[in-house]
DNA sequence: AATAATGTTCGTAATAATACGAATAATAAT
DNA sequence: ATTATTATTCGTATTATTACGAACATTATT
């Protein structure tokens, strides 16, 4: 067993992003958020078969990570892709799955 | 609330994927095993900052998502990638991340 | 037959993730 | 002021994850 510094902050950072994209809503939540552009929370509730707490904990989860901001517009709320980390989890990404 | 069809079985595999590699330890292997050849456990034991047997969770855990195999070399074990999964894993995330 | 080398599995504890409905907050419409 | 709309937070229960050391299994070596 040796240091701990050979799990670098890269490491870490991969498996975070990595970890906000364990679940299936949420990989649902970016593969619709980056392909087109936003939505409101209230249609990603519509569409999903989960109750409506429960996708707030999700988009939440996504938004701790920083792959999606939300946006008040009264009485809704708008969820865009933070376009600047989900460009960086492209690069880590691909670096990691490269070849 | 809607159908439960809304989330494929694409979405839950990548989001295993995802799980898989949701742990620092986890993606110093893949990024490892990935990069280079194939590597004993003992040698990941040395370097890593866990007790032998998280780690052989870890592994275990990434055998389970398909990502690596173990091949036996008594009395040691050897870990490689599991070419085609970590292919299938590219495209996934390469189709998720695009552009 | 004992001992050594290497890993996994078991037992267990602590923490995190997932899910739900009820309660709350904020603003708009009546 | 009340009611309606939208979404989050709270309280809670269930299950999963992470971690450790001890015990076990397997094969080589003495």
């Amino acid at each position: 067993m040796a240091t701990k510094d050979i799990l670098t902050d890269r490491h870490k950072k991969i498996a975070k992003l990595a970890k906000a994209m364990s679940h299936p809503v949420r990989i649902y939540v970016m593969e619709l958020l980056s392909s087109q552009a936003c939505c409101y929370s209230g249609d990603l509730s519509d569409e999903l078969p989960i109750a409506k707490s429960t996708l707030s904990q999700h988009l939440k989860e996504l938004k701790n990570a920083g792959l999606i901001q939300g946006e008040i517009e009264t009485p809704k709320v708008k969820y865009c892709v933070n376009k600047e980390n989900w460009k960086e989890a492209k690069i880590l990404f691909n670096e990691l799955l490269k070849d």
